[in-house]
DNA sequence: ACGAAAACCTAGTAGCACTTGGTTTTTTGT
DNA sequence: ACAAAAAACCAAGTGCTACTAGGTTTTCGT
């Protein structure tokens, strides 16, 4: 995860369709009750049925709002970076450590992340052109947020920052927060240019 | 990724069941196949019909040789490990090195491996008791080759191994091998006990 | 209050992993 | 060499799931 601000790429391209204000509503309570239902199943990704169990709607009626499964949970990553980028100042350190905090403690989240992350690999598959956008942002982020020695300190440190999600999706008692805490001491403390 | 040797577990736990000739070189071929089949699928994972195919097979042919695709999948990584500790030497930096190019250079081991990885979180999962044996393992292997200065970075260097595999799916042209060879870098050049 | 568009459902379709219950092929014991 | 015996393999299913087609109901601007 680590961050992102769509909301700062441009001006929400998506959501052009109209909607009355029952739709509005309907839609966010998808997005947020698939987000549970992806923290409950532990195993792969929660069913469609389940999700529109939990907001009684029928699974086409959640197709109705949602081109695809996989639409729908990039739609939940996509709301999640202009919910974070609303409530963090996400270009100060302490801001970025907050919604971090926030975000690891959010269990399900990390594992769409990297679930989306993987799918992305298909250009055809909408996490590509979700990510295409997030990643640069990421890289904003951090780097005004850090101001680390170099480009390659920043690259590292998002990566470190993923495996680490990789790894606490399999042991839940890795402390992610402190192992990169730590791993910023050690960059910032190198000289620039190294 | 980041080499392996399941080897050196045990004494092959596994593949108690009797075989004849011919069933211990279809299954070694349909490894082989479902490799090549991941790699050619850029889109989530190969159809098991694909693979059957691919082998001259039907899909319940396969099916007799591995519980599920799933557990076909895991098969891979642990013939790959073991075939690792044959030809490299991994507990020497050199051999290590020479490991992680070639493994690199081969597509779709990288995203099966990262696709195991996040299916593991289930404890249901054949992936997840692969990755129990393999973690350690892994660690063993940093330890001995590297030497490094604590725990802690060996922990962060095998993170960021995973999470660069995890941006090279999106991005090829990411030089994984040269990020990490400065990673180490910079860990050697810190004090022991930071 | 009326009409148009959104919201929503019923009843499918198709693709997939996987099972069942066999037949064929390979191997082994004598 | 020649039966058993067991592995190798297949045809034809089953069940689950995402998704579609087409219709009905609800919302809401005018």
């Amino acid at each position: 995860m680590l961050a992102s601000a769509t909301a700062l790429y441009t001006g929400q391209v998506n959501d052009v369709t109209k909607r009355y204000a029952k739709g509005t509503a309907r839609r966010a309570e998808i997005l947020a009750a698939a987000l549970v239902a992806y923290s409950a199943s532990s195993r792969s990704a929660p069913r469609l049925r389940d999700i529109a169990q939990a907001v009684n709607l029928t699974e086409a009626g959640v197709l109705h709002y949602f081109e695809s499964k996989d639409h729908l949970f990039v739609a939940i990553l996509e709301a999640r970076d202009d919910d974070a980028a609303k409530r963090y100042d996400l270009h100060t350190e302490a801001g970025l450590w907050a919604y971090l905090e926030e975000t690891v403690c959010t269990p399900g989240l990390t594992k769409l992340f990297v679930d989306m992350s993987t799918a992305a690999s298909d250009p055809q598959h909408p996490a590509h052109a979700f990510l295409a956008r997030h990643d640069p942002a990421v890289r904003q982020v951090v780097r005004a947020a850090l101001n680390l020695a170099d480009p390659w300190a920043e690259e590292l440190l998002i990566a470190a920052a993923e495996g680490l999600q990789l790894r606490w999706l399999r042991e839940p008692q890795t402390d992610l927060i402190g192992e990169l805490r730590r791993l910023v001491a050690l960059l910032k403390a190198q000289p620039r240019h190294s």
